[in-house]
DNA sequence: AGGTGGACCCGAACGC
DNA sequence: TGCGTTCGGGTCCACC
């Protein structure tokens, strides 16, 4: 699925492909991409944009054009963008959309399950509409274990929850989010305002290092995910946890515990995050019982 | 206000 | 073999 490191690898690619290339004719063949808008407009209004930039915001693209406009694209589940240079695009009956470059090459947008969308913005639009979903840019230098605490002291719901929570923090989603607490030996049912200094320290850390690691990795090829060059990314071999329900942690050897927290299916180390924090020598924290573990 | 759970999709994996 | 059922994932929206 992909979270942000899969996104900005995309972003990668595809930015020396598109920034300065104007768009020519544009076929969305799936209403569910645009909805509520007409595919047809929609199509018609992207052609002949050329485009300035090529970012990111949370899980989002974002394409820039020099009139101004934006064009958002999520890929949520199972979105991926495929670009030929030739113009000899396989068949693909999961295709949904097609933009074909004044360099002859063409972008085409698949996606099995259907849930990923176009947002054409006029000028000045995405500024508020990404500002109302998405939070800080946790690879962003700004970012600090601080800043995490002052997101996280507001909220009264668990650890998973809030880090799934776009506007906490943008881009993690259900692997990163576990990835990131199993290096921060953090339980994911702790509640999000509950953490001391030692603890966003090691959480900020834990996020930065599994989202880093993705990045370098192009990110986790489950099933969907393609870079742009049809190629995928190698994360999924350096899972700690997600995935992994009854193998030995990594790091203790206990087996890979796998529940529900937050709707999602959830995989951590009973032994290395403990729904108690451990009693730390310098704390006063009265020390952790046993607790009873949902295990695989 | 803020959190929770269902809806949206569809292919894979499972159960009988 | 072949059917039916369950599952999952990100975000939105209705509900509490």
């Amino acid at each position: 699925m992909p979270e942000l490191p899969e996104v900005e690898s995309v972003r990668a690619q595809l930015e020396p492909a598109l920034v300065g290339r104007r768009f020519g004719r544009v076929s969305i063949d799936d209403p569910r991409l645009v909805r509520p808008y007409d595919p047809a407009e929609v199509a018609a209004e992207l052609e002949g944009e050329r485009v300035a930039a090529v970012e990111r915001r949370g899980k989002y693209l974002v394409v820039r054009f020099e009139s101004g406009r934006v064009l958002l694209i999520h890929l949520r589940m199972t979105g991926s963008l495929l670009r030929v240079p030739g113009g000899s695009l396989p068949d693909d009956p999961h295709r949904r959309a097609v933009v074909k470059l004044d360099d002859g090459s063409d972008v085409a947008y698949r996606d099995v399950r259907r849930f990923g969308t176009w947002l054409l913005l006029e000028p000045g639009e995405a500024e508020r509409y990404l500002g109302a979903r998405v939070g800080d840019e946790p690879l962003d230098a700004l970012f600090t274990a601080g800043r995490l605490g002052e997101r996280l002291s507001t909220r009264r719901t668990s650890l998973k929850a809030a880090l799934l929570d776009q506007r906490t923090l943008a881009g993690m989603g259900n692997i990163y989010v576990d990835e990131a607490l199993w290096r921060a030996r953090l339980n994911p049912l702790r509640p999000a305002a509950g953490l001391d200094r030692a603890e966003l320290r090691r959480l900020h850390r834990g996020i930065r290092a599994a989202l880093e690691q993705g990045l370098a990795r192009q990110g986790s090829t489950l099933r969907d995910y393609r870079l742009p060059d049809g190629g995928g990314g190698s994360m999924q071999d350096e899972f700690r946890v997600y995935g992994r329900g009854g193998e030995p942690c990594d790091r203790c050897g206990a087996p890979i515990a796998r529940t529900r927290v937050a709707g999602r299916t959830t995989w951590f180390c009973p032994m290395c995050q403990p729904e108690e924090p451990q009693a730390a020598t310098s704390s006063s924290r009265r020390p952790s019982r046993s607790r009873r573990q949902s295990s695989v």
